[in-house]
DNA sequence: ATAACTGCAAAACATTTGCATACAG
DNA sequence: CTGTATGCAAATGTTTTGCAGTTAT
C-alpha cells in the first residue's frame, strides 16, 4: 500500500550511514540489504520473515544478523518494534509514516491502524505530573472485527 | 501496598468458584492455592515468580498448572496479563483495583500506574469508526524517569 | 593491521505439550 | 467410576550468545 518512493529510500540509507558513522560503527552490504528490505515491506513483519525474504533474494543473511542490525534500526528511529499478544515481537518501518496506534482482533488477528490527538494530551499530561521524560507509548486496543472473512462473524459456525 | 481484606479475597474464590463451576472444570487445591497467592501479590508478577512463591510455601504446584491456571483467571477477569517490551509475560490481580495504565521507565523498568479519562473516549471513538467490538486495550508510555536510584539520573557515572 | 561484524550452531529462555498418574465429581 | 487435572520432563519457538573466520576502515 505504502510503498516507498526512490528518494525516501535513499534518504533513509543515508540517515543510517550517518548513525553508523557517528557511532564508528562499519557500514557492511548485510546492515544495508536488510534496511532495504525492511523499507520494501508495508506494514508489520517479524525477524523471521525478514530473515526468509532475505535468502529469498540474493543476499544470504544470518538470523543473527537480522537481529542485530533490527536493533541498530530501532536505535536509529527507522524501526519501531511492537509486542503484541503474542511472545513473537513485530517490526514495522518508521521513517516518513504517520505516528499511529493499533487495534487488534482477537478473532482473526488483523491489525488496523488508527490515530487520535488524545493520546499526545494523555502523554503531556503524564510527563507532567510523573515528572517523566516521554519517548514513546504503544497504545492497543483489542477486539472483535466485524469482516467477513473474520472467524467470530455472527453466523459463522458453531466453536467448541 | 494494596492488600486485599479479606472479605475480597473471599468473593474472588467465590467468583472463581462459580466460573469453574459453570465450565464444568474441577475446583482443584491447585486452582485456589494460585489464587490466593495471586491475591497474596500486590503489584505485578511473572510466572515464575508465582510458581516460586507457591514452592517456598507448603503448596507443590507445577509451572505447567501456574500457566493453565492464570489462563482461567484471566478468562474470567480476576486476573490481566501484560506484555511490556521484554519477552517475559507479566501479570497483575484485576479484581476491585481501578483500571489504569503504565509507565514504564527505560532505564530501571519500574512501573507506574497511571488513568486518564480521554482514553476511553478513544476507545468509544474507535469502536464506532472502525466497527468494532472493544473489549480492552493496554496503553504503555515509556521513558526516563527521575528517580533517586534510577540509573540514567543526571550527574551518575558514565556508561560504555 | 585490527577491531568490528558475520554466520553458524549451540544456548538460553518462557511457554506449551504429551503422557502416565492422581483425584474431584 | 470416569473424565479432567496434575506433575514431570521433553518439545517448541524465538531470541541471544560464543567463537572462528571475514571484512570494512
Amino acid at each position: 500500500m505504502t510503498l516507498i518512493p526512490k528518494r525516501q529510500l535513499e534518504e533513509v540509507r543515508r540517515i543510517f550511514s550517518d548513525f553508523l558513522r557517528d557511532r564508528g560503527q562499519r557500514q557492511t552490504p548485510e546492515r544495508f540489504a536488510i534496511l532495504d528490505e525492511v523499507y520494501a515491506t508495508s506494514g508489520h513483519f517479524d525477524a523471521d520473515e525478514l530473515y526468509v525474504g532475505l535468502k529469498e533474494k540474493e543476499v544470504g543473511v544470518s538470523r543473527a544478523t537480522v537481529y542485530n542490525t533490527l536493533d541498530l534500526l530501532i536505535e536509529c528511529d527507522l524501526v519501531v518494534k511492537h509486542q503484541f499478544g503474542n511472545k513473537q515481537a513485530k517490526y514495522e518501518r518508521a521513517y516518513s509514516y504517520w505516528q499511529h496506534d493499533h487495534l487488534i482482533c482477537m478473532d482473526c488477528n488483523e491489525l488496523f491502524e488508527f490515530c487520535d490527538p488524545r493520546i499526545q494530551g494523555i502523554q503531556e499530561m503524564v510527563a507532567d505530573i510523573y515528572q517523566f521524560e516521554v519517548k514513546h507509548h504503544s497504545l492497543h486496543i483489542y477486539g472483535h472485527c466485524r469482516r467477513e472473512n473474520c472467524p467470530n462473524r455472527p453466523g459463522s459456525e458453531a466453536h467448541s
